[in-house]
Formats: structure tokens, C-alpha cells, sequence
DNA sequence: CTGAAAGCGCTTACAG
DNA sequence: CTGAAAGCGCTTACAG
């Protein structure tokens, strides 16, 4: 069996164009292209011919010949700039894509994975980027600092961050939830169910919710009168095992810790482990309150008591600048508030 | 400020065509286009200027006009298709994700992400997939009976499947871990450790992981002559909480079970939070061998015995199985052995 | 409101 | 090995 691959497929069998719709609906291809595009100046009678010949004919634009006009790609990248490993195991990510997937869809607008963790990836996409071959960027990437923004900015690409950069300063769109007052509302929690030695292990300080969430504690605590004690301070890396050694080190340093404030749901998970090796109980020797309310919040015993972050909210309100960017509107930055969700462990 | 968007680029500052290549090297918009393919019947003077041109402006291909021409969309999908709760807090689905979007990048070819897990999701992408937006499709499903399968054969659009698609006969593609030698393997390595009284937790019957992975532990049984014994048999949804629950209910039922072979480590992670409570210890008690080795395996307490699945390498396979479809080869399975990684749980 | 026509930036037989 | 030219399927001023 000799496989000949025609190197296109016969004109027979090829999608039918904008010129079968014209001839179809008996008006011209601009006739036919204005319906497409909305339909503005063409008589009633005009439109629904047209219309009845793309559903009848089945058609479907040609993207690459609309994009070769307009000099628009027609769609959109999620770059996720950010090392892989910290991806894995984190339910926020695939919520986070999945929801901007969808809000794209409904724009009917495609979008396009790119991962750039390494040097040489960037180097990589740059061209990609630079071609405007999208036209416009979700970026994902909580590190300070990233190649990425710079170059964005230089190729005058549309772009809106998830989460705020910390040390950007330009004029800059993103959408984040809000750190600081989650982190205020967890800990005003604890201090009004009674709890007095409220422990924190917080995100990497290179994070604006590592940075964010302490602030927001350290408030919270001086407001109500309680020092601020360094050895209730642990700094882990969102990952289960940096909450678990966290923890350790928290209850070897203060004993007698009776709240502990976990800036991830995941790290929560890691210092439940550790409090229950101990033989102490949550929550009555220590609550422990989470941040996420990701799938593990529930998956845990006791389940978590936690601060709600909104993604699908996130991922609506990112495509939406996102397109208002790619429209030619500036940028903006917008919070969304948090939600207290109490459960078990405090 | 009034902001005048302007609708293009002005001339100046878009970027350079195959035309300001030409130019530049002196030769013809055809020259540069054949250097572009790969350089056949280009002499190595008139490719060499050519280059340094390409070098000096910063020439990159306009991917909507070589579509036009080609005919071809020059991107691949990534075709979700599931019920999105499957997806969130498995991390499998990440690593293979992200090794498909790394082994088409080393090809040049963008990955659009496309969801689908609901009808009214379908109903919106097949008109996409139909008009060979993208040239072919990475579809993601384990249940039987999924509609896109055959909505992509009559699309004519190649595709490969991520693991075995039950219930289909026809001429497909598919990429898949050996899912019944692993079983045995684990299996067997449970039996050679003197243990008798086996459990399992399955997958879903639907999926081919759920099958096929019993099917291996009622072979090995038989052969060690250890009569089948139902109680000994739970039906999980790969879901940690599903793990528990089931491996209560096998407790339960046969208090005297020595081993469990479970079918995911997310399972196997439910089943030793049900085993810990009732005070049996791991692996002493009974000895727990999971599957896929997930992160998770080496997150739990004591640290899973697993079988190991090579997500990259099925990645790649798939992206190399696609493009050889794409190129105008034939289906084909692609079947990747396991590997058992003994830790402490068995 | 509508049609005729230019043009987007490529690839690819074709002729030499 | 190379150039001239047709053509891929759209959109959009332009003229009416």
C-alpha cells in the first residue's frame, strides 16, 4: 500500500471559502466578510442570506488568511515562566489555566502554552514573541525579578501578570487576589477564637504572597497588642515538605505555640503532619489556619480552615484586561478580595 | 490623553518580510523562501547572504502567510477531554503537558490548549478542529466512549491518543504505559515478599488503567496459585479520598489482608491514612505498592513502593507518533514499559 | 448598503 | 541554482 500523501487536499474536499458563501448567498466576498465581522452596514436581507449559506455550506473563517489581513495573530499565550517543579502538585495552576482556557473560548480566541522556566527556552520563545505571533500574554510567574516582563515590554507585546511582579515599577497590568487583607482576615481568626502564640510559615520572600501575607500578619498582631516574636517566623517554599519542616522547626523553637498562620494549603497539609507527630492536637492544642482553599483544604483531616482565593474569578478578570489591552487600552491593576472559609482546624 | 491606537503598525516599525530579506541579500523573495525550507537548491553563497540577512534584521517567518500557502496551521492541540475534577491534583497530567509543549517546541510548533470536557464545549471546538485550525490533535481521555474520537476521524485530522481508548477498533493512534506488566510486577513483588492475603484497589472499569491493571493482579495471583477472592477487590476513581474509603471497606470486610496493590499512588496515599487509623502499620502490617509514581509517593509517610510511569518519554512519543501522522504515516501504538521503585511501604 | 480591487507575506511549480 | 509570477483566503478603504 503506497501511501500518497497529496500534498494538498483536493480542491473538491477543501473548506469552503468566503467566495462559495458569496456566490451561495448571491452578494460579494466584502458582503459576506462584513457579516463575519459583525455585520454592520448590511441590509437584513443581505445578512441572513449569508448566514444561511455558512450554515449551509458549513463554513468556518480561514484564521491564517484573516490574520495575514489584520496582522493579528488571534490568539493568546499563557506563558508559564516559572521552574516546573513548583507547578507540580499545585491544584491552583491547573485551575488557573483551565479558567483562562475557557474564558478565551468564549472570545473565540485559542490559546497557546508556553513554558519558559530556563534560559534557554527564553531564548527560545523570544522570536515567538517578538514576531508577535500572539497577540498578547497571560504571564505566570511569582519570582521577582523576571527576564520576561523586559522583554514583553521591548517586543510591545500586551501582556498582564498574574500576581503582582514585586520590583516592577512600569506600567504594568495584574490581576492578583488580595494577599494583605486575606492574610489579616486568617489572623484576626485566630486572635478572636483566643489564640495568643500564633506561629506563620510564610511563602518565599521573593513572592508577593510571601511578602503580602507576613505583612498582613504582622498587623494584625500588633494591632491587637501582641509581640512580634522572630521564632514564630519560618519561611517555607509553598511545597508540603517546606510546611512539615517549617512546622518542626516552629514547635522546637516555641513549645507552647497555639495557632499557627500557613500561607499555602499545601504547607498547611505538611505542618498538620508534623503537629500530629508531636501527639498534639488540631484544633485544640493548635489551630491552624491555611491560604487557598485548594483541593487539599478538604482532602486533609482536620479539614482546613483557610482563606479562599477566587481563580476562576482571577482567570476572567486576566483574559479581560488582557483583551482590553489588545484593544488599546492601557493597563490597570485589579484585586480581588478573599473569602475566610471555616472548617475544622481553626 | 487621547489614546489613538493606531489599527497597524505603522511601516516602519513592523517587522521585516521575506521582501526586505531579499533585498538585503540580493536575491530573489524565492531564494529566501527556499533557504527557509532547508536550503535544498540554494547555492551555499546565495545562502550564506541569505542568513546574514535573515541574522541582521531580525527576520522572522510570518506564520499566517506560510499557513495560507501550506495550508497547514503549523500548531498542534492539546485536547482535554475530561471531566476537569480529574485533572486537578493529579500531577501526572502537568508532567505530560508540559513534555508535550517542550517536545513541540523543539520542533517549532505551538501547543493550543483546548478543553472539553462538557457537550456544550464540544458542540463550540468542532467547528475549530474541522476547519483544520490546528494539523492535529494530542487528545487526552481515559473513559470509554469519547465522542471526540470520532468527531476526529471524520474531521480527518490526525490525532494520538494518551493511553489505550477502550472500546474503539478502528486504525488509531495511541501512546501508553505497559499497564498490565506493571501490575504484574507489583504484584509479584508483593508475593515473592511472603505476603498472601492481596487486596486491590482498582480504577475505574471504564478507563484502561482500571482494566488492565486488574487483569494483571488476578493473573499473578492465579499463577502463584492464591484463589481470586472478591472481597479482595475495591473499584476506586483514582481519587485520594476514593483510596480511603475503599480501603475501609476492604479492612472491613477482610480484616486479615496482608498487602494492597493499588492503582494510583493518590489512592495508595487515601489507603495508608485508612490503614494508620486502624493502628495496622506499613509496610509491617501490610504492605501497600502503588502506581505511577507521582510526587506524592515520595511526599507520604512511609514513602510508596510504586510503579513508575515515564511521563516524559510518553510526551515525547506521543508528539513523535503526531507528527509522523501529520507527515502522512499511519497509526501506530506506542506500548512503554514500567519500572518497579521499591521504597518502604512494600 | 454594496461591489470591485488591492494587498497582507509567504510558497511553489514553472521556465530558464 | 535562480527569478518572475501566480495564488493561498481573507479584510478594507474606495467609489458609488
Amino acid at each position: 500500500m503506497t501511501d500518497t500523501t497529496p500534498r494538498r487536499r483536493a480542491r473538491s474536499q477543501r473548506p469552503p471559502t468566503i467566495i462559495d458563501v458569496a456566490e451561495q448567498a448571491g452578494v460579494s466576498r466584502g458582503t459576506v466578510s462584513r457579516v463575519l465581522q459583525g455585520g454592520r452596514n448590511v441590509s437584513p436581507a443581505a445578512r441572513d442570506a449569508v448566514n444561511a449559506a455558512i450554515r449551509k455550506l458549513g463554513y468556518v473563517v480561514n484564521r491564517a488568511a484573516r490574520s495575514l489581513v489584520t496582522q493579528r495573530a488571534g490568539s493568546v499565550a499563557f506563558l508559564l515562566s516559572e521552574t516546573q517543579d513548583r507547578l507540580f502538585g499545585d491544584p491552583n495552576f491547573t485551575t488557573l489555566l483551565t479558567g483562562c482556557t475557557t474564558a478565551l473560548g468564549e472570545h473565540d480566541i485559542p490559546l497557546i502554552l508556553i513554558t519558559a522556566g530556563t534560559e534557554a527556552e527564553r531564548r527560545r520563545i523570544a522570536p515567538f514573541l517578538s514576531a508577535h505571533h500572539v497577540d498578547g500574554v497571560l504571564l505566570i510567574s511569582s519570582h521577582r525579578g523576571n527576564p520576561m516582563i523586559d522583554h514583553l515590554h521591548r517586543a510591545n507585546l500586551p501582556f498582564v501578570c498574574c500576581g503582582k511582579p514585586l520590583g516592577e515599577h512600569g506600567r504594568l497590568s495584574y490581576v492578583a487576589s488580595d494577599d494583605h487583607e486575606g492574610a489579616r482576615t486568617m489572623v484576626r481568626h485566630l486572635v478572636e477564637s483566643g489564640r495568643r502564640r500564633i506561629a506563620t510559615i510564610t511563602g518565599p520572600q521573593d513572592t508577593p504572597g510571601g511578602v503580602e501575607r507576613l505583612r498582613g500578619y504582622r498587623e494584625v498582631l500588633n494591632e491587637h497588642g501582641i509581640d512580634y516574636d522572630r521564632r514564630l517566623v519560618a519561611t517555607g517554599d509553598y511545597s508540603r515538605a517546606s510546611g512539615e519542616s517549617c512546622m518542626q522547626q516552629l514547635l522546637t523553637a516555641v513549645p507552647d505555640l497555639d495557632a499557627v498562620f500557613v500561607a499555602s494549603d499545601l504547607m498547611a497539609d505538611g505542618a498538620l503532619s508534623a503537629i500530629e507527630r508531636t501527639g498534639r492536637r488540631v484544633p485544640d492544642d493548635i489551630a491552624v489556619g491555611g491560604f487557598d482553599d485548594s483541593p487539599v483544604a478538604t482532602a486533609v483531616q482536620p479539614q482546613l480552615t483557610t482563606i479562599r482565593q477566587h481563580w476562576t474569578r482571577i482567570s476572567e478578570m486576566m483574559v479581560r484586561q488582557l483583551l482590553a489591552q489588545i484593544a488599546g487600552e492601557g493597563p490597570a491593576t485589579v484585586i480581588l478580595p478573599t473569602e475566610l472559609v471555616i472548617r475544622e482546624s481553626a
